[in-house]
DNA sequence: TCCTAACCGAGACGGTACGTCTTGTCTTGTT
DNA sequence: AACAAGACAAGACGTACCGTCTCGGTTAGGA
């Protein structure tokens, strides 16, 4: 057991913080929410969220990784359909896609974001592709953006997503990576 | 010909505010553009800009939409293909999803920039869809948001968009309008 | 009558600000006195404030040489004393030496109020009195120290000053200008 | 010998934490100074500073009290002249009055500062002098007040204090003592 | 040898001020 | 009226500092 010098970080901080940060985003929009709101809903100091995230960006981009969780192991009788919808399943998530549309916009413009976006959420999605069903990485991108993207300009622009449109979009993106099936 | 009191508003300030907004939100990101930095590229004051456009946002938007201009009207041996192509290839045209991304963030929190985006960007879409062939409105709806968002997602996490996205994103959204095909 | 561009700045904003000013370091002393407190009791954004003077140190400076007012010009069968006088009473003003105590202290380590506090406290005093009397700089400049100092140090500790202090601290600085007296 | 239980306290740290705190408050003033820095510079946690002073304000009135040292004992022969000439010869040390500028402006509007520095810095002088000479309290304030605001206010503006200026100051001192003189 | 009590280093924490920045409004004189 | 110029209100940003706290570990005397 490892033990850094100094007093430990309060445990229950990150989660207080990353949850209040969620609410407030899916809420307000994220251009729309302060991180003194956020340190105020998590009963935090401001210094106190500074001190673990660099910036809103980063912290945003954190909650987000946590409310989509891993990919799902494909165990045996999984389909591509299944982890591909999956993904379509959470980004349906309010949580999920009213983080992601701030932080796709700020992806223009701070090269940072854009690399912590590919990196910390397409990544981990394409390497499960890649090593259960082979598939290729370009198509995997492109499939990836395409529910991502679509699920995401729907929800800004209707308001929600209902499940007729999840299927669709994950039907849309299996033909993608399947042209000939 | 009508003539209004006073003194008539100049004629070339909207084009060139509005191409000072293209090249710097492009440049910089929406959230990244300040309204002052776009009345001096434009060699504007700010208040010329704000007397004819009411926020930022509006702007912005007044900027995409003659950026991506009208959907063609469809001539003899037009097919389905031809409008959903031009909308994919108006938007990976660097300027129009350049603008959009900062849009459609902002339109989470802030319903009037939502309105907006539907009525002045979407709907014009699929009038036309509907009036040429009689679309689903719904399915053109979804069709809209899979070209826009998966295109805008794509360029936002890769960095541009191919001609081969291009089209396959268009025959994805061309499988939506068509099913039976 | 000479006019610059733009919108005219509030007449009245300077006095407000200093007037707050005033009042908030003499009740809270120096470093206990937020910017933020004087613009709200001044009725002003902050920003206003930043905009004519450049930083905390400069305002109160400002806000000192008006409190003080000119050393009045020598009329026919004045004395020295009026003159010297005539600090003395300024300095036992609690307005006066409740901003001089805390920029003196800012001068250590601060050199540019350090150099503000000598050209625009003391060498006005300094000047008169050198027109007038042909009196020696260097007498002046220790009689000048010996006044401000020595009642500034008093209110600090003692927490004001009496004419009997007024007068002994006057006649104290006298006697190094005329040491022949 | 007394000795409390636990683990005692090293005996270097008070002098190293007042040495670094006499360094730095003469090169960067009182405000500039931070307690990091000076915990830093004697290689010392924050927490054993507090341990030992209350405040940044206790702190450097310990090491000002240490860095004066005490009025020497009048013996035989000794003129009113050498204690006030003491005192004058004290302050003009850059390390005196470099701490006690910065607490002079804290004592407005922080009583507790004042009612230390009046009693741990005026008072052990007014009392040998009392018990001396027999001289008036109030008298002694003065002249106390006289000798320190005008070289602090000396040194504050003009950067330093030489030996005349010691020796002026000394004299207008002792005439508030001895009137009739 | 264990126990107790206080010390120390390291650093997290709450609270608060700083000076800067941006949005959208307002107020001048000029065209 | 429109326009240029710029002041203004409101409020968020990210940094810095003070004084407190909470750990693990240390160092003495006493049981």
């Amino acid at each position: 057991m490892e033990h850094r010098p100094g007093r430990p970080r309060r445990a229950d901080v990150d989660a207080a913080v990353r949850a209040a940060t969620v609410r407030l985003v899916r809420e307000q929009g994220y251009a729309g929410t302060t991180l003194d709101q956020i340190a105020r809903a998590a009963a935090v100091a401001k210094t106190t969220v500074y001190r673990r995230w660099d910036s809103k960006a980063e912290l945003v981009l954190d909650a987000l990784v946590e409310v989509l969780g891993e990919p799902p192991l494909p165990t045996h009788g999984d389909e591509l359909r299944d982890t591909v919808g999956w993904l379509a399943g959470r980004i349906s998530d309010p949580a999920a896609h009213g983080l992601l549309v701030g932080l796709v916009g700020e992806a223009v413009g701070n090269p940072s974001v854009r690399t912590a976006l590919r990196h910390r959420i397409r990544q981990p999605f394409e390497d499960r592709l890649v090593a259960a069903w082979d598939a290729d990485p370009t198509a995997v991108d492109l499939a990836f953006d395409v529910v991502v993207g679509s699920l995401l300009h729907h929800a800004a622009l209707s308001g929600g997503i209902d499940p007729a449109t999840v299927d669709a979009v994950t039907d849309a993106a299996l033909r993608l990576l399947a042209p000939a099936g």
